[in-house]
DNA sequence: GTTAATTTTTAGACTAGTCTAAAAAAAGTT
DNA sequence: AACTTTTTTTAGACTAGTCTAAAAATTAAC
């Protein structure tokens, strides 16, 4: 099995994220913004990356991952919500707390390891941002039908079901406001100009920017 | 708060378990010896861990911690044990499975990972080879008075208190023969010549050379 | 379809950590 | 005390990962 850095698991992982939401070919400049480095540095990491197989790049045509290169950033994604999820329901943190902390132990190598803290947590679904989380055989199961509250029109009700996780004070926030996975809203207007959503939650009104909506994704009632 | 790299953590750690047996500074040759490495990458690492006021060196004088150092060291043995006791206790692993994969998590940065870990598993004292745990505050209870196994005499009596964690094979050796911690032994005799050490246990007499017996302690009834 | 702007790659440099080989210092031996 | 052996340090080189600045390729604009 080949072994690989931690910084090249970070490239894996980010691109494998990248291609979700785009199609075709990754471009160095997409990636070095992902990553907060340099577009000279990427070259360099997707060489490399090409030399070991875990992706496909040609000079000026982005990059896109092989088989290999998927599995191992789908390994990676599992572990890292594994120990989200061990964080949360065994050790108590809050879902703001925890994903600086599963970027560290995402790199942590020993499939047993990961398979019995898989076995502890008994097999969850989701993350506690409501991702969901790979299996032992790296298929992850498909989501039931999901929307981000952006994409949502006005009279319809769901069920917040997912949330990005990376920016600490935009979970922070949420807790402010008591918005948590399962909770019931209705969309109540949508701002034209600026895009922005009013939602009624709990029996109270709040407002959404863009930004914001297209962070949570719901369940359509 | 320092940060430390990796390889920074683990030559403190190996220059304080060095220090632990020996009296004054450590050598440069002792501590390349330790770590698998060449006399002049310590010799390199030792100037710059001085640099950060880690550790005292002067030109061929060796190495000791400063208290600084000392602390760093014993927060990363206490994340190593710790994390061997969630293996061992939570995952189910065996002590002979747990030292590998320590050593990757002993670095996981997070003060508020390891004490929620401390109390998810309840304040341990020991971990599973029965090493004892250094506290929060850096502080080692010390373990009733222990022996190592090659210092008993015969006729002596004495429970399993401890064993080396290091080598994978010796540990899987103990488990054939069915020794673990709490086992009950009787000293049967000493082999003059090389040491070897004859015991009683379970009913069945067992051989161990000096080797064997310089990583076993015991508490003598 | 030529020019301008943007993207991407190359070239060269830097740091961390390691190595080999050679020089210097310390310790041991007659 | 002089010679020998061992230990330790220095000097120079290498890899991984990053950076800046400049060159090259691609894309967009006129
Ligand atoms: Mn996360
Ligand atoms: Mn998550
Ligand atoms: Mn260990
Ligand atoms: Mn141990």
């Amino acid at each position: 099995m080949l072994r690989l850095t931690q910084s090249e698991e970070n490239y894996l992982k980010a691109i494998f994220t990248l291609s979700q939401d785009a199609e075709g070919a990754i471009s160095t400049n997409e990636l070095a913004e992902k990553m907060l480095t340099k577009a000279s540095s990427v070259t360099d990491m997707l060489k490399k990356l090409c030399e070991k197989e875990l992706l496909e790049y040609q000079k000026y045509q982005g990059c896109a991952l092989t088989n290999t290169g998927k599995s191992h950033a789908l390994a990676i994604i599992r572990k890292h919500r594994l120990w989200e999820t061990f964080l949360v329901d065994k050790l108590s943190f809050g879902w703001d707390e925890v994903h600086e902390i599963a970027e560290q132990l995402e790199h942590i190598q020993s499939t047993e390891l990961t398979d019995r803290l898989d076995e502890f947590l008994g097999f969850p679904k989701v993350d506690p941002h409501g991702e969901p989380i790979p299996g032992k055989d790296g298929r992850i199961e498909s989501v039931s039908n999901r929307i981000l509250l952006s994409e949502a029109v006005v009279g319809m009700k769901g069920i917040i079901m997912g949330v990005e996780d990376d920016q600490t004070e935009f979970l922070q926030y949420l807790n402010k406001i008591g918005l948590h996975l399962g909770t019931p809203i209705d969309i109540v207007d949508k701002l034209s100009f600026d895009g922005s959503i009013i939602v009624n939650m709990d029996g109270r009104q709040i407002q959404f920017s863009i930004t914001i909506a297209k962070q949570i994704s719901i369940k359509p009632l």
